[in-house]
Parts: structure tokens; sequence; C-alpha cells
DNA sequence: ATAGGGTTAG
């Protein structure tokens, strides 16, 4: 029956466990392997083979001639590295497997090829499997092939790669002489993914110097570098080699140069690139709506997901975070819940990034108890997901939930970062926790060992201040081990101006003014000042001064969202169709306000 | 037969 199945070529390939036992028992009694059984073996046996792999590499020994077994060595491998996904668990054991099997090629004198190595390498980095990957690092200095073959260069410096291990990427690189640009992208991106895109650039630009070139997907590696720097310059040089080199503007250049233009600031270029593609997909959304969202251009990414809706294509859960992210800007609450119904409508679980920025679009929506309800039922809850809600109760005036959510993060085992400080701060702020504030300021460094940034000093300026402690304040800033900046003066000039302090109100302005020349904030608060003063001259003077001074205006703007149409309100502004009845309108609850409570007690701009 | 690509928060 064995030889029946194994001789004949007119029998089905051996497909599942059984079969192979079948072979591995023929092959122990006749110490041989017929060379028909090779292509035999379907691709659905190569793939059980990754659970019998005892059988095979008992087959390996039993052969007289195991080196007619390479190519199915190869095979198995391959199918191995391509089956194995990156999951919890499990996945260590196959790349384990490519090794015992690739151990057992070398005991069993089956001599591996240019193919071998590579199969091996990438089963490895599917699954992280780091210890094994150094093993197969020596095999190929040992063997030579790290020289010679530069897929394994390239298969090796991709392991270390997504091991996170640069030093490692770097001295394989510059291992020998042999390499090519995938040597160079692998590099390149290496840099960028670990959070280093300026030597990203620099590689790249070490790469024009070798007299290599750039090809697809070099380009976009090295553009999503520029992006993260923000640096337009180098930016704009990639846009010109793209079209000097002709380097081919496929759709994931165009979704790179998107990104770039839109992260350097550059909004025009992008929607040019975005207008003129011939192809478009999710991530070309994507890219546009992020980055519109980025640019603090919330209306702009609204009105293109609705384009985009329109165009019939599904959203996916990238698009939502980012129009989530503008609803929370915007103050829209309905279109954030329309947004949150079609979540659930789709069966997109209410976790992870979508979970977390629920949480914050609720929060800054004044929904604060729906921000609430999606952070209990987060399943994965991480530092970000505590800190929106943290942040968004200590908005709320709620720092005792806050402080108390806080404290629930050790026990989860979860280490809050600068910006989950900002929001237990706050808290204390708006509480007058004055001692529980400092505490935390402290901890800070000595517990979480964070680096408190000028923010900080901003939160504690203005919860001594606050409170009343403004000589606390004072001392506070003068000791403090950096540079103050606006937050910091600002927070003490905001104390100068609840406790009426105009003497020390005047000498704070000129430090805000020091470090922000050209914005009006310095000069709004100390006329705020000296009117709650009574100094009503000195008042009058410094907003003359400021319009003479042509200063950049922080907009006080407001907004309603009425049937998913969202209106916009700025002083002075009469550019709605309605203006003229609105400010009728305005003007009539003016005289009833007048006339109810009299002129001093309420004060209206329009 | 084998290697390198874009978009996501507080």
């Amino acid at each position: 029956m064995f030889a029946a199945r194994l001789g004949s070529s007119n029998s089905k390939p051996a497909t599942t466990a059984r079969h192979l036992h079948q072979i591995h028992a023929f092959v122990i009694k006749t110490k041989l392997l017929p060379s028909p059984t090779l292509p035999m073996l379907s691709p659905k046996l190569v793939a059980s083979a990754s659970e019998n792999l005892s059988h095979v590499c008992h087959i390996l020994k039993h052969l007289e001639n195991p080196d007619l077994c390479l190519d199915l060595c190869n095979s198995i491998v391959r199918t191995l590295s391509s089956t194995c996904k990156i999951s919890s668990n499990g996945n260590h054991l196959i790349s384990l497997q490519a090794l015992v099997l690739f151990q057992e090629m070398l005991v069993n004198g089956v001599v591996p090829d240019n193919y071998t190595v590579p199969h091996v390498l990438k089963a490895c980095a599917q699954s992280r499997a780091l210890g094994e990957g150094m093993q197969l690092h020596a095999y190929s200095i040992k063997s030579g092939f790290l020289l010679s073959n530069v897929y394994v260069k390239n298969t090796l410096m991709r392991l270390y790669a997504v091991c996170g291990l640069v030093n490692s990427v770097e001295a394989v690189f510059a291992e020998g002489c042999n390499r090519d640009l995938v040597s160079w992208t692998t590099l390149i991106q290496c840099y960028v993914k670990m959070g280093f895109p300026r030597e990203g650039v620099m590689a790249f630009f070490d790469m024009c110097n070798a007299k290599q070139k750039a090809d697809e997907m070099t380009v976009v590696v090295v553009l999503s570098a520029c992006s993260r720097l923000g640096d337009l310059s180098v930016g704009r040089k990639l846009h010109g080699y793209i079209r000097d080199n002709g380097v081919n503007s496929d759709v994931f250049v165009g979704n790179a140069l998107i990104d770039m233009y839109l992260n350097c600031g550059d909004a025009d270029p992008a929607r040019k690139i975005f207008d003129e593609m011939p192809v478009r997909n999710v991530v070309s959304w994507n890219s546009l709506i992020s980055g519109l969202a980025h640019q603090g251009e919330f209306k702009e990414a609204l009105k293109m997901f609705q384009k985009m809706q329109r165009t019939g294509l599904e959203p996916d859960n990238i698009t939502l975070v980012g129009v989530l992210n503008s609803c929370a800007n915007l103050g829209l609450l309905e279109f954030g819940k329309w947004v949150h119904a079609y979540i659930d409508k789709n069966h997109i679980e209410a976790d992870g990034y979508i979970g977390n920025v629920l949480v914050d679009m609720y929060a800054k929506c004044g929904s604060i108890e729906a921000a609430y309800r999606v952070f209990q039922g987060m399943k994965q809850k991480d530092v970000y997901s505590f800190t929106a809600i943290i942040v968004g109760l200590a908005m709320h005036g709620e720092a005792k939930r806050a402080l108390e959510i806080f404290s629930e993060m050790p026990k989860m085992g979860i280490k809050p970062d600068e910006v989950t400080f900002i929001g237990v701060l706050t808290a204390c702020s708006h509480a007058g926790l004055v001692v529980e504030g400092k505490n935390f300021f402290r901890d800070m460094e000595c517990v979480y060992s964070l680096r408190p940034q000028t923010e900080h000093y901003g939160c504690m300026v203005d919860l001594f201040g606050r409170a009343g402690f403004i000589d606390e304040a004072e001392k506070f800033i003068k000791n403090m081990p950096i540079e103050p900046d606006a937050s910091v003066w600002g927070a003490l000039l905001g104390a100068c101006k609840i406790h009426g302090k105009v003497e020390l109100g005047e000498g704070v302005m000129k430090k805000l003014l020091k470090v922000e020349p050209d914005r009006d904030g310095a000069y709004v608060l100390m006329s705020n000042l000296y009117s709650s003063a009574n100094k009503w001259r000195d008042a009058v003077k410094l907003r003359k001064a400021m319009k003479e001074k042509n200063m950049k205006k922080t907009p006080g703007c407001s907004s309603i969202e009425i049937d998913g149409v969202v209106y916009e309100f700025r002083k002075g502004d009469k550019s709605n169709r309605k203006s003229k009845e609105i400010y009728k309108l305005l003007e009539g609850i003016r005289s009833l306000l007048n006339s109810s409570f009299g002129t001093d007690d309420c004060i209206i701009l329009i």
C-alpha cells in the first residue's frame, strides 16, 4: 500500500499527517525515500509538517541521500515562515521548529543553499525569536552566507529591526560591502520606526552619496521621516527627487507625500497631490483627514470625511480616529455620537485607539458621563485611556474622581506619563488641593522618574496662585531648574488677576512679553487685571498699545451644531447669512439685561 | 522560490 502510494505516479499526492506517517514508516523499513515521493508532497502536507516535524526529522535521519531533500526542507521552512503570524503564543514554537529543521539539515548533511537561511530568518523575524536569530547570525558568519548573500544580510537586518535593536541593524549593515537598495531601505526604516527620523534622513543622504538610486519603497520611508521631523525643506527636496529620478508615483508614494506635506504644515500641495491621484485608497483619505486634523483644520477634515462617504469607500478605524479627534476639538457632540453609533453598528470594538479617542471626544464635548461609560467599558485600558479620562474629569472639576482613577493605575500595572500628570495637577489646582498637588509633583520625579516640563511648573504656579499663595508661586518659579515659559508666567499673571496684585502683575507681564513678544495674551490678562482693580485708564492704555502693535490674537470663537451643520461665531464677525437677525436678537438681550441689572454688572462683548 | 513601503490618541 505504501509502495503503491509512494511509487505510482497515478496516485494522489500525500495530503495528511497520516500520509506523512506512512512515508515515515516506509523510510524506516527501506532506508530509502524513492525520488518520485518528493513532488508528491503536496503543500497541504508541507503545512501539516509544522505539526509533525519529528516525522520529517526522522525521515531525514533515515535517508541514504538526504541532500535530495533540500528543496523539500526549503519549502517546509518557507511554509513555516509564511504561516506563522505574530500572535501572543505558539508563534515562537514555529520559528523554533524552523530552526530545529535547519539543525537537522546540517546534522544530516543537507547543505543549505541561498534560500534556506533567509527563510529561517524570516520565520524568526515574524515571531520575534531573537535568540534563535542570533544563532543563525553566527552560522551566517561561519558559513560565509552573510558576506556572499545579500538576502541573508537583509533578512538578518530585518530581524534585528523588528526586535528594535538599532545597533545590531547598523552592525550587520556595516559588515562587508554587499549592500543593496533593500539594505539601505531597511536601515532607514529601522531608524524612522525606532524614533530616529533625523538619522533616517542622514542615512538617505549617505545612500545618495554612495550613488545608490532610490525606488518607490525607499522614498516612502524617507518621506515618513520628513513627516515625523516636520522638515518641509527636505520633504520638498524629496518631492523633486521623485520627479527628477523617474520614481513611479504610485499610491504609496502619493499617500506618503500627502502625509509629509500636511505634517510639515503645507496643506496646498497635499490637497493638489490628493486631487490629482489617479488611484486613491482608504489610506489616501486617512492621510488627508488625519493630516488636516493634525494641522488644526478640523472642519476641513470633517468635510473631507463627508466627501469620502459620498464616494462609498468604507472608513476604517484610522479614519474614525481622525474624525472623532476633529469632533472633539470642535465640540461637535452630535457628530461624535453619530460616529459612536456607526462604530457600534459596524461591530467595531470601542477599545484601543478608538476607545481612547471616544473618551476624549465625549470629555471635550462636555459629556463627561458618556466619556466615563466608554472608559469603564474598555477591556484594554492603557496609559492613554487613563490620561484621557483623568484630564477630562479634571477639566470638569471632578477632582476627586480624577484622583481616584489615577490611584487605580498602579493596581492595573499602568505607569502614568507626563500628560497624565498634567491631568492630576490640573485636578488638584481646580479643587484647591495644594498639599496633594505638591506631593504628586514630587512623586513625578521620585517615584515615576518623569522630569517635570514647563507645563507642569505652570500647573504648580496655577495651583499656588489660585489658592492665594502668590509668594510661594514666585519662590517656586525662582527655584525652577529650567527656563520658565509663557505657561508659567501666564499662570502667575492669572493669579495676580484673581487676587488683584497690580504691581506684581506689571512685572510679570514684562516677563511674559519677553518669552512671548508677539502674542496678545499678556496684554489681555493685564488689562483685565487693571479693570478688575478699577484702573480703567491703564486698561484702556494697554488696549490701545495692543492695537498699535498688531499682535497675534488668540482667536475667541464659539460654535454650535444644528442638524449636523457647524456654525462658527467670532468676535465682530458678520459673515453669517443671518447675522443681521442675530445681532438684532443680541441687542435685544443686551437691553433686557441692562434694564434688569444695570451696565456695571453685565458686559457683553459682541 | 528568498529581502525593504504609507495613515491612528491623551
